[in-house]
DNA sequence: AGAAGAATCTTATCATTGATAAGTTTAACT
DNA sequence: AGTTAAACTTATCAATGATAAGATTCTTCT
């Protein structure tokens, strides 16, 4: 019989996928602190060590689950880079609102294997969407500048990420916002 | 015999800042990962339930130890207020550079309590500067986009040191920096 | 001063976690 | 068809944070 039945194989099916969706339903559902292996495996309805020839770890896991991350954020870059870094920052900081704890997977070096091969190069494929998008405006700006520039870009867009997801910037917002929405908040600081 | 004894009370001295002192050495010996209470209780000489009655449980303790941060970033803040954004963003980030453990703890909320009494207004007061770093250029600001303008500069700021503490900038720099140091890369980002 | 009470701190125990070795079942490949 | 390799389960381990119960020391009240 042909091996090539699907995406099925094995005699359980494609278990490293349905890991991978059991661990995101956690994460979206509960938070981070919800990924477990246990509760992981336990959701996917397979015993507590099945995950290990897949990923090895759970750090392993995880480390698939943020590559996966990471490549939802470029492709979601991708098309408005043209737009600049007004239209680029806006999405960036929008995908994790939407994805909260899959943004903060990202980021949580604890959790992940930054040295994982797949997942470094779904990273690099990101931050390398920064450095096109001040390259865009290189006729604009003086050579030696153009780092910082793209540090200061990326910096003051992943900041209000993270602030935005830490509830930091509504709290900003309450004590001192002139009546302003968070979407205006934004709107105004990626000017 | 006077109670007045310096402050060293009780049957085992100062306990809770004996905890506190362990948990800070950890954090920056051996990073956020070995913050456990048995750890920090074992490097302190005591029980492991011994950290009960002074800070109830660990998030109790970690909470503490975030709001001493949080007291040190504003201290090391105020005097440079008046020198403006450039020279406090720099103070910020380098804060963060030289306490990575303490700073990443206290934007950590799965592990401190922000409804803390005194980790709430420790952190009130940090965000409470740059209100006022904004506000002291209000004569060349639109009223309308000071929240902006606040939101953007603390993000920015913010970015900047959370992506260096996690060795990203570094790595922007390896890759494209155009043979610059991080203070550099810093100095241009942060103008 | 002395007894009652409250707080600190220890000991012992519990449920839960991630990892792993050993065994079982199923698929893959001559 | 039969051997090998992989997936998956079961059982177990060391380690964690929390907590109840007991022991010790400080405080407080008369």
């Amino acid at each position: 019989m042909q091996t090539q039945h699907l995406k099925k194989n094995y005699h359980h099916g494609d278990l490293r996928a349905a890991l991978l969706h059991s661990a995101r339903t956690l994460l979206e559902e509960q938070g981070i602190a919800a990924l477990g292996l246990r509760a992981i495996t336990r959701h996917a309805g397979v015993s507590s060590a099945a995950a290990t020839p897949h990923f090895g770890n759970l750090t392993g896991l995880l480390s698939a689950l943020a590559t996966a991350g990471y490549e939802e954020l470029a492709a979601a870059l991708e098309p408005v880079l043209p737009e600049g870094p007004h239209a680029a920052g806006l999405v960036y900081v929008h995908f994790a609102m939407r994805n909260p704890g899959l943004f903060t997977l990202m980021f949580r070096s604890d959790l992940i294997d930054r040295s994982d091969p797949a997942l470094a190069m779904a990273a690099d494929r990101t931050s390398r969407m920064f450095t096109q998008l001040i390259d865009d405006l290189e006729d604009r700006l003086p050579q030696k500048t153009r780092a910082g520039t793209r540090a200061a870009l990326w910096g003051k867009v992943h900041g209000l990420a993270v602030l935005a997801i830490d509830g930091l910037l509504d709290a900003l917002l309450t004590s001192r916002g002139e009546g302003l929405t968070l979407e205006e908040l934004l709107e105004d600081a990626l000017r």
